[in-house]
DNA sequence: GTAGAGGGTGAGAACGCTATCAGGCAGGTT
DNA sequence: AACCTGCCTGATAGCGTTCTCACCCTCTAC
């Protein structure tokens, strides 16, 4: 099928050590044997190996990622932010989907693990139980967490700043004079929604505001569920004023369960979700939102990943990106 | 680092070929010998090595994925079908981006040749060369094209009826009493595209309305170009009154132009896009399209690459999978 | 003329695995 | 006693690289 180093070394009529010395660019070679071998190397169509390159330098050039769902807008930017950079310094990304459940990362981390992935990136799904990929840090590979830490693992984590983002977010609603807000969270069981749930706490703790659970609708991670929970939020006896929608799938789920029961923004209600999407400044009114800066995310990743492959020690850090709040029309805000 | 098979051995007593013999389950083993093996195994936490094996056995259980851009909805949503079914067979997916740049291509099928991927799934960005794919088949090794074919390659292709689906739009317009129809297309190097032009000629010309150029406006892939494209088509002196666009880039691109020129559907003009995105009944009024079946072509993708790894030699075959027209309210087919 | 330096080359080990082969040992058959 | 058979085991040859080591040859210096 292939041909190997050998086949170059018997067209050019030298030895198998001396073609791998003209083709790596190690050790003393002849310049006319260099030239006769790279010749021969073109000539049979030879390709390397990386395999076998890979099992002898213990380094495949391969990264691991692990995200919920590929097919989730927020992770595929992060991704091409992500494989961007990494191809540049010739990494190649294998990719794989958790689905959000920690039984089936721990399959894929592992699997990865066998495969010798030279790192890992992970969305983690579970924010306490990371003793898979503390494994894969015992192994001497570098683990970098994507949008959600872990608690008590020694790896480097790259975030937003959830919490601020959400405390802005519900600040400008407070603003506007909403006193009932309500709030579309998926699973707090995710990281991430647990700091965004934080931001809002801070902010209506400091507007004097009770927290109010029936104001609270905490349901699955899928668009589905957010309309079912933004629903039940907004035919309750008294509904909210205004709501804020923890993330992309909500905050699409929530707008359906608007359309369905006839309610408009931001007359009827004020909305502002986290996670800027393509699709929130089709849809009209234009929707506010807490913006992430998704694909320097991903870039900030491959940074902190591949200081870590060329050695850096240091112990891990926290990184944490800016959101920014971005009023629209469908908060009232901007009239 | 990780430990070996002979680590495990040592640990048990036994030789290296003993030890490999009880994991792998062939050749005699005896009961007791085993079990101690095992119980080795998970006392010193020993991990297979997948690139050793791969280099002895061949296989690398590895799949390349090459895809314009995983940002695009339509590739994510194909990416993952696929990788759902090849994940069943153990299979693992190596993504790559080729920005829709033949040389970029080639490049990143050049490195997965390299790293032995089983196999390769590609959306070519060119309907007629495909010599580096070629290179892959010459290796043994097999090729499925998704969603776009390429002109005399001998490879299993995967795609939507895109001549039939364009033709139903096209027709549905005319149906309504449009006779200038504006397409606002991406390049025509595209495979697909240029089949969905296709559909569009036939429509016409089965109306008996000359195909007018004026009226056709190509561009880029990018979501800006199509807005660029589409507000000079709207700016003309002798506008359309519907417009079909081509690709689902294509279709925000238009959306936000006719925003901006304060044209409003279907009473301005009337709107089918290709390609069903989950946004296009979010915005108001929701958008007319030609559906793809677009998990399913990840699947279907993923059924003839396996069928060709367990060895089917038969010719190449293409699938076409069909399309449906779903009518909302952009046309004004709905009342 | 001999020693030494240095360019150039081939043999061969190692990476961790799969898989074949030769051989040992117990038990039964001639 | 000689022989086979069946179970079990260890030694060992690859897979295609990287890279070290020993060696040879030529040229310069004394």
């Amino acid at each position: 099928m292939a041909q190997t180093i050998r086949d170059v070394a018997r067209e050019a009529g030298v030895s198998q050590a001396t073609a791998a010395r003209a083709l790596a660019g190690y050790g003393y070679v002849a310049e006319v044997t260099r030239r006769r071998v790279q010749e021969a190397a073109i000539a049979i169509g030879y390709q390397p190996n990386d395999l076998a390159r890979a099992l002898v330098s213990g380094a495949t050039k391969t990264i691991g990622l692990v995200v919920g769902d590929i097919e989730n807008p927020f992770f595929a930017t992060a991704a091409r932010g992500l494989a961007d950079a990494l191809e540049r310094e010739g990494y190649t990304l294998v990719l794989a989907n958790s689905d959000e459940e920690l039984a089936r990362e721990q399959r894929v981390v592992q699997a990865l693990r066998q495969r010798l992935v030279d790192g890992l990136v992970v969305v983690p799904s579970s924010g306490d139980d990371g003793s898979h990929l503390a494994a894969i840090i015992a192994d001497g590979r570098p683990v970098v967490l994507l949008d959600r830490a872990i608690e008590g693992l020694a790896a480097d984590a790259v975030l937003v700043d959830n919490e601020n983002g959400a405390l802005a977010a519900m600040r400008h609603l407070i603003e506007l004079g909403h006193r009932r807000i309500g709030i579309v969270s998926d699973s707090p069981g995710i990281a991430s929604t647990a700091e965004r749930l934080a931001g809002c706490r801070a902010a209506l703790g400091e507007a004097g505001i009770a927290w109010d659970d029936q104001l609270v609708s905490i349901g699955g991670s899928s668009q589905s569920d957010g309309y079912r929970t933004a629903r039940s939020l907004l035919t309750a006896a008294r509904p909210p004023s205004a709501i804020f929608t923890l993330s992309n799938f909500m905050t699409a789920g929530t707008i359906r369960a608007l359309r369905d029961l006839n309610l408009s923004m931001p007359v009827d209600i004020a909305l502002v979700g986290f996670d800027d999407l393509d699709w929130t400044t089709l849809v009209e009114p234009a929707i506010s939102v807490v913006a992430q800066p998704v694909s320097e995310l991903g870039q900030a990743v491959a940074e902190r990943l591949l200081a870590r492959l060329r050695g850096d020690s240091s112990p891990p850090v926290q990184i944490r990106l800016r959101t920014s709040l971005i009023i629209r029309q469908s908060c009232g805000g901007m009239p």
